[in-house]
RNA sequence: GGCCCCGUAGCUCAGCGGAUAGAGCACCUGAUUCCUAAUCAGGGGGUCGCAGGUUCAAGUCCUGCCGGGGUCGCCA
């Protein structure tokens, strides 16, 4: 019953040698029948002294057998020890079972590595089901700002991530063009539009969205239109106007993130939920139904004073009934739905389309409205379907330590655009990633542009540049030993054999685990750290080359050895380049 | 006041229930006729906010406090 284990994680095929060494013991006898291997983990020791991999497995088995620990973990390494791959099995503290290999087991790694391709790392996690995973969603109302770039680059490297385990990924965008704001906005175009036909505007009234940005827009309207809006009631007018602008929004929306290499394979309109059939009325009705929405009233709300507040009986969604502390509002006083009630229409309608994991990415400010939209999910879904909903803190944006002032000019924030344009996309990308989601963000404008090691992005592109400037030295001693060379994909690998080369090769080993755990847990930022640390090994490796001549990748007089050496190299500059691509940043050959 | 997030080295932060808690910065010492020194090696630095609990095992899970941030009906 023992699982095959992915032949290229090493992590999993050792696992499933300990599930074969703990089944053979069971089938002699020695061990009782009907153990509970689940918990059962072969990983890495944090102190390498105590070998390559380590597994609990005594530990976690021990009650159940009614053994000691220690003596399980005898039994065991007892077992393994027969193994050709393992040079040592040790039992140490209260019962962990520390397995070192033989180098040719290392070895092996770089031609499975090489074999794989760009499939290496690769896994089956989602079997093929669809997950939704709905990231950006702002308003089409102006700009996107750094903060959401720092939502963009982390949703669209999970979606990365998801892809390459497995599932079957949408990516979507929620285009809120329903409700208030975008009134506004059309108002805010309107006046645009009064001002391109010659009129002066003055002072952009507060209340109304004053970026330039929309000067284009009232342009447009009037080339369009000529002055025939102006007579109209706006009744009349906002409609057009309204979509005119939104449309302008969500293209220029689509640029910036285009220019981070990010687009969506949905954008799902908001308005699109009441346009036909009324999508927002079917899925209240259908809580209702299940009882889940009543008739109430809501105290007032605490902590702060609303001079508009009135206390009234309304339509409640039961959200309490989910964990959230109060019951959510679905109908405004003007008869209209909340924003809320379209919302939980919205994810009726994900759901309807037959996904079975649902992501959100949400910003800071967002993260009060997690619980209601996991009460509706939830609801809607009789608790068949999953929803994570990730929130991203702030973004502090700085330049060389200095806090980057805002613009004066109210409602002018930073751009993400700029910010791209300033920097590019690839630290952009990657330093939004070089934190948690749930942690603040500092992110400065020199410190990304740094050619050193005080940059992580520089560190871990020229750690790519420099595998590559490999393949491009060694064409003058040995021409045939190009990173496609058979002699390179068949090198004896036995050669490798230093203490670094070794290390290097643990490394990589890791890859396939490191994406399986990043993807589990939705963090893709699991995968920034991770290639650091591999930079890491090989700037190490690569230097010892300076003080010991022996050590250098390319052995003008042994063409045997720098071919192998060269597989280690090609190994190492693929797995780079397949953690960099999951995380949406370029791997350069060069970085001149 | 309720809810959410955070609290780990001087600073910024990793840390997947496992063993003696790590990295970068800063500070100190060293390596360059050599595949890119755009890099690397070594050193000092810790009551993991506090107190309980669960567990063979807690920085990690649970409860309560303390401190910082966010948020709190008809904005989205």
């Amino acid at each position: 019953m023992s699982q095959t284990g992915n032949p290229m994680n090493v992590y999993a095929l050792v696992h499933s040698r300990i599930l074969d060494a703990l089944e053979a013991l069971q089938a002699e006898g020695t061990l009782p029948a009907g153990l509970d291997f689940a918990h059962v983990e072969v990983a890495p020791p944090r102190d390498a002294a105590h070998g390559d991999l380590a597994s609990n497995a005594a530990l976690v088995l021990a009650k159940a057998a009614k053994m000691k620990p220690r003596d399980i973990a005898q039994l065991l390494a007892n077992k393994l020890t027969a193994d050709p791959d393992i040079e040592r099995v040790d039992v140490a503290g209260p019962g962990f079972l520390n397995l070192g290999f033989r180098p040719a087991f290392w070895q092996g790694v770089v031609s499975a590595i090489l074999k794989a391709g760009a499939g290496y790392g690769r896994a089956d996690l989602g079997f093929g089901e669809p997950v939704n995973v709905e990231y950006v969603s702002v308003n089409p109302t102006g700009p996107l700002h750094v903060g959401h770039g720092r939502g963009a680059a982390f949703g669209d490297a999970l979606a990365n991530l998801l892809a390459f385990t497995g599932y079957a990924v949408t990516r979507e965008y929620y285009v809120n063009d329903a409700g208030a704001q975008v009134d506004t906005l059309a108002r805010s175009a309107f006046l645009r539009y009064r001002e391109a036909l010659g009129e002066d505007i003055g002072e952009i009234p507060a209340g109304l969205y004053p970026g330039d940005y929309l000067k284009p827009v009232g342009k447009a309207l009037a080339d369009a239109h000529g002055p025939s809006l102006l007579n109209l009631p706006e009744e009349r007018w906002l409609p057009m106007v309204r979509a005119a602008a939104v449309t302008a929004m969500l293209a220029m929306i689509k640029d910036d993130l285009a220019a981070l290499d990010i687009r969506h394979d949905i954008f799902f309109s908001e308005r699109s939920l009441t346009a036909g059939k009324d999508e927002v009325a079917e899925t209240i009705e259908e809580l209702r139904k299940k009882g889940l929405v009543f008739q109430g009233r809501l105290e007032k709300p605490k902590g702060h004073d609303d001079a508009d507040w009135e206390d009234r009986e309304q339509t409640l969604f039961k959200s309490t009934a989910f964990g959230d502390d109060v019951d959510r509002a679905l109908m405004k006083s003007d008869g209209s739905y909340t924003y809320f009630a379209a919302d939980m229409a919205y994810h009726h309608n994900k759901l309807a389309r037959g996904f079975r994991h649902l992501i959100n990415m949400f910003g800071a400010d967002h993260a009060g409205y997690l619980t209601r939209v996991k009460a509706a999910v939830a609801a809607l879904s009789d608790g068949k379907v999953d929803l994570d909903i990730k929130v991203c803190q702030l973004v502090r944006l700085t330049r060389a330590g200095e806090p980057v002032r805002m613009s004066k000019r109210a409602g002018a924030f930073v751009t993400l655009r700029e910010v791209v344009d300033e920097v590019g996309r690839d630290p952009v990308r990657f330093m939004m990633l070089y934190r948690k989601n749930d942690a603040p963000l500092d992110f400065d404008l020199a410190k990304v542009l740094e050619q050193s090691k005080d940059n992580p992005v520089f560190y871990v592109q020229y750690a790519h540049a420099r595998a590559r400037s490999v393949f491009r030295n060694v064409r003058d001693t040995f021409p045939h030993l190009t990173a496609e060379a058979p002699e390179v994909a068949n090198a004896d690998l036995s050669l490798l054999r230093d203490a670094g080369e070794i290390e290097l090769i643990k490394k990589l080993a890791a890859f396939p685990q490191v994406v399986e755990g990043a993807a589990r847990a939705h963090e893709p930022h699991r995968l920034a750290f991770y290639l650091y640390d591999l930079a890491a090994a090989f700037h190490t490796q690569w230097t010892k080359g300076n003080e010991s001549p022996h050590l250098r990748f390319i052995q003008a007089h042994d063409g045997t050895l720098t071919a192998a050496r060269l597989a280690l190299i090609r190994a190492n500059a693929q797995v780079l380049a397949a953690g960099l691509a999951i995380i949406g940043v370029h791997a350069p050959d060069e970085m001149r």
